[in-house]
DNA sequence: AAATAATAGTTGTTTTTGTAACTAACAAGG
DNA sequence: CCTTGTTAGTTACAAAAACAACTATTATTT
């Protein structure tokens, strides 16, 4: 098992952002998983409905890239355990506005109090300097909206 | 969707990590899937048995932190279309080694020069400063030794 | 040298994901 | 108003991942 070629696997972005992603996921998983049986995509769309208070299926998907199949599914498996709540838009009637219901809104702080301190402690192995120019860069290469950017952003 | 809270989604490592790996993945996933039909942990594997030259599916394992039974499936899939080779160890009839065949190293070369393209193409939206911090700053998060690192490194 | 434990790798079963096709509601053009 | 097209969300089916249980071989203990 000794190197044989100059090409490092271990510099190329796509390998690294993955494992590291991989890694940062794991720890933070137990939270939502163990304590409230949560998968990735419930807690995304239950952090969502936290932060912006109330969407729709497609204003989560629009907003955080993720397929509507999914947020049908974690949207289904929320409100089952009500989490969430569903009420039709009068207007145009195939439209669902979510929000989360007092139990919801529970685990939500519950679990972004979880996220804050998490983070502070990924944060924690770098300098300010460093974290920022790191949250800058991953929010490029994910193709999200540098809130802090002068020009675009308002779209 | 008023924002109503102070909590930002999009500043959340695990999440922004998580975002920008699937985007870097989707877009060099096309060259190994479209022309080789391969599945992501059989390129990885592919990469390290190029990188590496021989190892057995315990150290591609240990290595690159993929669990056994994906390795298996790839190298099933990768030794059934005829790139990469396997033999017993004679001292340890449990281990295999396994290696790439000319078609492997075939494979390997061009999905080399793509994945160094792509990465030059990624690397080039920062200044070198940046992406050497980036580099690094994703190796610390992912758990990898960096080599570069003046202690440790050797375990 | 049995018996027990540990290791390398495989296989089987259950969950989750990905993709396509679907239903229901709306919108536009003739 | 009635085709044609579009959109919001769901459902069905196929592909892949996760996890547990397995076989075969080697190592350890008594």
């Amino acid at each position: 098992m000794t190197e044989k070629d100059d090409f490092s696997l271990q510099d190329f972005l796509p390998f690294l952002l993955n494992r590291a992603a991989e890694e940062s996921s794991l720890a933070f998983q137990a939270h939502y998983k163990n304590r409230y049986g949560m998968l990735r995509n419930e807690w995304r769309v239950l952090f969502h409905l936290g932060v912006f208070g109330q969407m729709t299926a497609k204003d989560i998907s629009a907003r955080a890239k993720i397929h509507k199949t999914k947020i049908s599914r974690a949207v289904a498996k929320l409100a089952e355990r009500r989490f969430v709540s569903r009420s039709r838009d009068e207007k145009d009637r195939r439209a669902e506005h979510l929000r989360l219901t007092p139990a919801g809104e529970a685990a939500y702080r519950d679990l972004r109090a979880q996220a804050q301190s998490y983070d502070a402690e990924l944060a924690a192995r770098f300098t300010p300097q460093e974290v920022a120019l790191l949250r800058r860069m991953l929010r490029q290469l994910a193709g999200i909206d540098d809130p802090r950017a002068e020009t675009g952003g308002q779209g």
